[in-house]
RNA sequence: GGGCGCGUAGCUCAGUUGGCUAGAGCGCUUCCCUUACAAGGAAGAUGUCACAGGUUCGAGUCCUGUCGUGCCCACCA
């Protein structure tokens, strides 16, 4: 291998050939045997509905940095990959896509069918994703690669079904929804997006059956307002506040509805708010003190229906057209026009209709938030449903012992880290958690909440409470704590044919007539087991024994033929023949299939193989970290915390990092529809693959969004692809560091043994080790911190200021001069900014410390051979020796005279290429430090010759003068009167500035009193030095005169 | 309606428990293609730290309020 580099780094030539080695090389393999101390995190498992984003670059970007640095740390390190079927998304954008290119719908196909073409969706974009990620760098142990649909993970959702199931967690509820039409499925409270909406307020009027006198003034009818004119089909009452005065005179008494002529009454509930024209609160102002309640359609009115026995009328189909057959009955002739229409359709023509009749009495505008699916974008409708829910605040028999228990009974030995952190869980429930708790009726809740601690929902919020859970910015805490407290039901159903088909077949019977138990819907009694058995012919029972498959069966009253019950049975896994008797015993499967999140809060233990007690599980479960955006702090890390401990018996990690969200230039989302999106691989063709990490490393702050200014750039090829000039940072660090690099191997040839080189002797070796152990301990505490800004900063300057533009500069010429000692140096901090560079960007450290390696493959105090992969390469740990304020104090000493005397060049016009003569006065402590290193100052400054005095100097005519840190140095046969005049001022200025500042605070009693002794110290020794420089910067403006 | 952020140089952003003459990168000005790097080097300019109060010896940093802006949550009368 050539040990000259090209000039300029072309990342296409090294990134390859990198990755493939790494993988020859099974770098990224995690083996559970490996004794070693495991670290884990398990990838937020990408959504195969599309490629991958800049923001999937950045979490993936996150994790690589922490696995990578771990895996330095040798820690037995995995990082699992994989990616996320994603039910309603995947499903929608391939029915559209198919209804694009074919013009077919969904139900042109068999079920079997259509799932094939998602199928083959999958597989392309799981293979794009993957191609991905190893291009950008991450590296997972790509021999693990997961599907939360693959045969593994289907196995621990089906264990961890019937575990719900059989602990009574899951249940069968006809709820009010929120429905999408468009998709026609259920979505969860937070699959809902509120936007605002410009609407309006409808007044209708419902005329009473019999006028009524109401407080002396006679009443035909009753004024609702409304959002919503449509659901009015489905009014079972009106509403109004007790306090009312209006109330005493029409509670009790009925209205027709118009159109339908329905008979409803008119009710008393605390919930109606009374009109108020001048409240500040929004609705009192819009009330008429009337509530229209539409119990199917609006989760306010189901409540008030639920309290009142209301009935139920849904007047809707599935697709939201108005509709006959779901629960309507009472149609009446008037009401026919209406059947069939959309609901927005109804809703014109309804309110038309009260137009036409005099019924409208106003219309008012009003903006309000309305919920809509974030998956298809169209308006929610509250919908009468029945689906499955999970119980989230059930409590859990038994909970702690089965948590702890579960060490004990797992292979002793290999899940000591299981059992430990159970035996844990169950100390701090004991102990410490009596001051989070409060007991009432029996049930222990968390202090101040609703929620059991033996609860799902409890097991998702205690760790947050008791510590064991942090998240990283600790804000976020909030978000997850308030959302749980909040918890309602989980509803797990989706009517979609693309996830895990819902393990539960139902069958009807009817209960013999000698059956007294009412069966509810916890398990059956014997009784109605005999019942049952009676029911089908057979002994249930005995006839599943013959089968390896388990099964729990539930039963619930009929919901709507009295005397039946509705029997349902679970089963943990689908064997065939078990499956085909009671299918030929008349159960049938449910259709739906779960919600996505069920799969994904199973994923830190599914991929590693629970609920078989693999060595994989024992070994790396529970995880250490993990990294996402903050959109899915409560959809998916709280379901995976609770589930974590409720499956696998311990929460899935301890840290959860929340990094930004990317926002294009002008703060909006990245999104293909705004053609503002870039893919990772289009930046990795624009700027390189480590460019884009170092540049997204360095942005992520604290903050909860980025900007990301996307531009189009041409490539060499002819393609024109959004990137970002944002990523020219990254890319110019890597090339300045190939540079160096470059720069380095051209020159250490002939290094000598560390032992042989002296860096105390010499203020510059001294000095860039300070630094450069400086830099190892606080990148190494800031990636520990998860503050990775700092560790992409504290490298990108150690590197280019302090080793490139003074440390390299001064090796040049000293190597130049014939001494070895900097090049002994220049290795071993060129080894050390590869080790800890690599985790940020590890295609070109892995690059040159290969090539490195061939020129200089012993290099530093440690005098061994370096490892010959990066990837795997420990680790630095700073010397603390090495480090040392005086040295740097000096050395800064010396890089102001630098600086200055360029600057009074560059102000004097003195061509870069006239060396220049100086003569430097230096009081005695600092002496001697400048006369050992004029060389150094004759290089750096192009000085010809560098004079160094102790004691006064008169100022030499003709001469530009500088006072800096007590030392004054003269430049020689300087003439321009002018320009030094001018460059005097302005320093003067800048002293004085710096002296009224501190006489500011010395002057003030209050500070010399009471600030810290060690600052008032620092002040007054800075006053003396500035004063001692302006009085010498005076001195020589006077001489100018 | 509730919660959480943000507002610092023309742009994108840092500023760890209050202790600077307020920083970085890009951009800008001048000079330099000096044999590592022009994706570079040297020097330089640029800020009422949104606004108003308060606490303090001392506020970009803490507190209160205002304005602007963004996100999340919430049952759409």
């Amino acid at each position: 291998m050539a040990s000259e580099l090209e000039k300029v780094y072309d990342p296409k030539a090294v990134e390859a050939e990198v990755s493939q080695q790494w993988l020859q090389a099974g770098a990224f393999n995690a083996e559970p045997s490996d004794g070693r101390e495991k670290y884990c995190i398990v990838i937020p498992p990408p959504n195969v509905t599309a490629a991958l984003h800049l923001g999937h670059a950045l979490n993936n970007t996150l994790q690589d940095v922490l696995v990578r640095f771990k895996r330095m740390c040798q820690f037995n390190t995995l990082w699992m990959p994989g990616t996320d079927h994603a039910g309603i998304a995947t499903q929608t954008v391939v029915e559209k896509r198919i209804l694009a290119e074919e013009g077919k719908r969904r139900t042109d196909f068999e079920r079997d069918e259509f799932v094939a073409r998602i199928q083959a969706w999958k597989d392309d974009y799981e293979q794009r994703i993957i191609t991905q990620l190893k291009w950008m760098g991450c590296s997972c142990d790509w021999r693990r690669t997961r599907f939360t649909m693959d045969a593994t993970c289907a196995a621990a959702v089906r264990a961890t079904f019937f575990k719900l199931f059989s602990d009574g967690l899951i249940y069968r509820g006809k709820r009010l929804v929120n429905w999408d039409v468009a998709t026609q499925t259920v979505l969860a409270d937070d699959e809902v997006e509120h936007e605002e909406v410009q609407g309006n307020f409808w007044y209708l009027r419902y005329p009473l059956e019999h006028p009524a006198d109401v407080g002396g003034l006679l009443v035909d009818h009753v004024t609702v307002a409304t959002t919503r004119p449509e659901t009015m089909l489905g009014d079972t009452a009106v509403a109004m506040n007790p306090s009312d005065p209006r109330a005493q005179y029409l509670v009790g008494r009925n209205v027709r509805l118009p159109i339908v002529g329905r008979l409803i009454p008119i009710i008393a509930d605390e919930h109606v708010v009374l009109p108020k024209a001048d409240s500040d609160d929004e609705k009192a102002r819009f009330s008429t003190g009337f509530l229209k309640v539409t119990p199917a359609h609006d989760p306010d009115d189901y409540a008030i229906g639920q309290r009142h026995g209301l009935e139920m009328i849904n007047v809707m189909a599935p697709d939201g057209s108005i509709s006959d057959k779901h629960g309507w009955a009472d149609v009446g002739a008037d009401a026919q026009f209406l059947l069939g229409m959309d609901r927005f359709e109804a809703r014109e023509a309804i309110v038309e209709w009260f137009r036409t009749e005099g019924l409208l009495e106003e219309v008012r505008p009003y903006v309000h938030q309305v919920g809509h699916s974030y998956r298809s974008h169209v308006p929610i409708e509250p919908y009468l449903s029945d689906q499955w829910y999970v119980a989230v605040k059930k409590p859990i028999a038994n909970l702690e012992s089965r948590i702890a228990n579960l060490g004990a009974t797992a292979d002793s030995g290999a899940t000591a880290s299981v059992g430990a952190t159970a035996a844990s869980f169950a100390a701090v429930q004991s102990t410490d958690n009596a001051q989070l708790t409060d007991t009432h009726d029996g049930i222990t809740y968390i202090r101040g909440t609703d929620v059991p601690v033996n609860s799902l929902a409890g097991l998702a919020l205690m760790p947050l409470l008791d510590g064991r859970l942090k998240f990283t910015p600790d804000r976020y805490a909030n978000n997850y704590r308030a959302w749980i407290e909040n918890l309602r039901d989980w509803p797990i159903s989706r009517q979609l044919w693309w996830g895990h088909q819902i393990p539960v077949w139902s069958q009807d019977c009817e209960l013999p007539a000698d059956v007294k138990a009412t069966p509810t819907d916890r398990g059956p009694d014997a009784q109605v087991c005999a019942a049952l058995d009676r029911a089908i012919g057979g002994n249930f029972g005995q006839a599943m024994g013959k089968f390896a498959v388990r099964h729990y069966l539930t039963l619930q009253a009929h919901p709507e033929k009295q005397g039946w019950i509705r029997t349902y049975i679970c089963l943990d896994h689908d064997e065939p023949d078990a499956v085909a008797m009671i299918e030929r015993a008349g159960w049938k499967r449910d259709c739906d299939v779960l919600d996505t999140w069920f799969s994904s809060a199973l994923w830190p233990f599914s991929t590693l193989g629970w609920p078989e007690k693999t060595p994989d599980l024992a070994k790396y479960y529970p995880g250490d970290a993990l990294v996402t955006a903050r959109e899915i702090i409560t959809l998916w890390v709280s379901r995976m915390v609770m589930m974590g401990q409720y499956c696998a018996g311990d929460i899935p990690f301890s840290d959860v990092f929340i990094h930004a969200m990317i926002q294009d230039g002008e703060g909006r989302k990245m999104s293909k529809s705004l053609g503002n999106g870039v893919d990772p691989l289009d930046v990795i063709d624009s700027h390189g693959a480590d460019a884009m990490r170092y540049t997204l490393v360095a942005m992520t702050t604290q903050t909860q969004d980025v900007r990301m200014p996307v531009a189009e750039m041409k490539l060499p090829d002819g393609r024109v692809v959004n990137t970002s000039p944002k990523f020219d940072n990254g890319r110019n660090f890597c090339n300045k560091l190939w540079n160096a690099a470059r720069f380095l191997m051209m020159n250490i040839q002939g290094q000598p043994a560390w032992a042989d080189i002296h860096p105390n002797e010499n203020l510059a070796d001294a000095w860039i080790l300070s630094r450069l152990n400086g830099a190892i301990r606080d990148v190494t505490l800031a990636l520990e911190g998860y503050r990775f800004n700092e560790a992409a900063e504290r490298l990108y300057h150690f590197t280019w200021n302090d080793f490139c533009d003074w440390y390299l500069e001064i090796a040049k010429a000293r190597i130049n001069a014939g001494q070895a000692a900097p090049k002994a140096i220049l290795s071993h901090c060129l080894d050390v900014i590869l080790r800890l560079l690599h985790p940020i960007a590890p295609f070109i450290t892995e690059a040159i410390w290969q090539r490195l390696n061939d020129v200089a493959s012993v290099r530093g105090p440690a005098d061994e051979q370096a490892e010959r992969m990066l990837v795997t390469a420990a680790w630095p740990y700073a010397n603390g020796g090495a480090i040392s304020e005086p040295t740097e104090k000096r050395f800064a000493l010396l890089q102001d005279l630098v600086s200055q005397v360029r600057n009074a060049r560059t102000q004097h016009n003195v061509p870069p290429s006239q060396k220049v003569a100086v003569i430097i006065e230096a009081p005695d402590n600092l002496a001697a430090v400048i006369a050992e290193n004029t060389d150094l100052l004759k290089s750096l400054a192009n000085l010809s010759e560098a004079k160094v005095q102790r004691g006064a100097v008169e100022p030499p005519a003709n001469s530009a003068a500088i006072a800096v840190g007590g030392v004054r140095l003269y430049i020689l046969d300087i003439i321009d009167r002018d320009a030094e005049l001018a460059r005097l001022t302005k320093q003067a200025d800048l002293l004085r500035r710096g002296i009224g500042g501190i006489e500011g605070k010395l002057g003030n009693a209050g500070f010399v009193a009471k600030a810290p002794p060690a600052v008032v110290q620092k002040e007054r020794e800075r006053m003396a030095q500035l004063r001692a420089d302006l009085a010498a910067v005076e001195k020589s403006l006077e001489a100018l005169k």
